[in-house]
DNA sequence: TCAATATGTCGTTGTACGACGACTTATGAA
DNA sequence: TTCATAAGTCGTCGTACAACGACATATTGA
């Protein structure tokens, strides 16, 4: 599973625990948080600090692995990121200059 | 690369950033924040919302997969996480659960 | 029918977070 | 040396968030 937002997370950690026969105030409880904060995460809340959303999978057993990913920003006002080779090596080859 | 803590994902993005040859402050605009958040957050903090750092990663070119893990919780109060499987079974004993 | 469970949602409150600006240190170039 | 950039840190402030408690719906079972 491909994990782009909040929403991937939410629904990744509903179905880990379902698949599980966990309700959410029991895996609140393992987890250290509300139940309510369960019910938030599993809606994609967006502002769900990455701790606790690394302690949720992993008490679901679920791992997250990172990939260097060849074709990134596909959906997203999230960038013109992308990754910008030009600059990469002009800042690289000068180190200084680039003057922003 | 596997993630398990905050720090590991600040790991993760410092190194990503820098072998991509940006500073802070430009992956700060690319990806929509203050230039003392990427400070924080290559520090590991804790509080960072997971819908930021998946911006970040996905800025850096950086897929995150979740994989079903086999053996959970390995360095943490995490929990007495792990799958607690006569829960599971009693819990959908009860419900006849099926349901999913 | 009523009761229990599971989930979702609504207020309230204290806290932590992120943005902004400025300062400091380190490194490298002119 | 001086100057510019990169990175780290501090203080302030407004806002978002997580916890708590309570209530509203299903849904299922007695």
């Amino acid at each position: 599973m491909r994990l782009r937002t909040p929403s991937d997370i939410g629904a990744l950690i509903r179905e880990r625990r379902r698949a599980l026969g966990l309700d959410q105030r029991t895996l609140a409880l393992r987890v250290g948080v509300s139940r309510q904060w369960i019910v938030e995460a599993e809606g994609g809340k967006r502002g769900a600090p990455v701790g606790l959303v690394l302690r949720t999978l992993e008490t679901l057993g679920v791992g997250l692995r990172a990939g260097e990913d060849a074709a990134p920003a596909p959906g997203g006002r999230t960038v013109g990121a992308a990754v910008d080779i030009d600059g990469i090596l002009a800042a690289h080859r000068r180190k200084g200059v680039a003057k922003r």
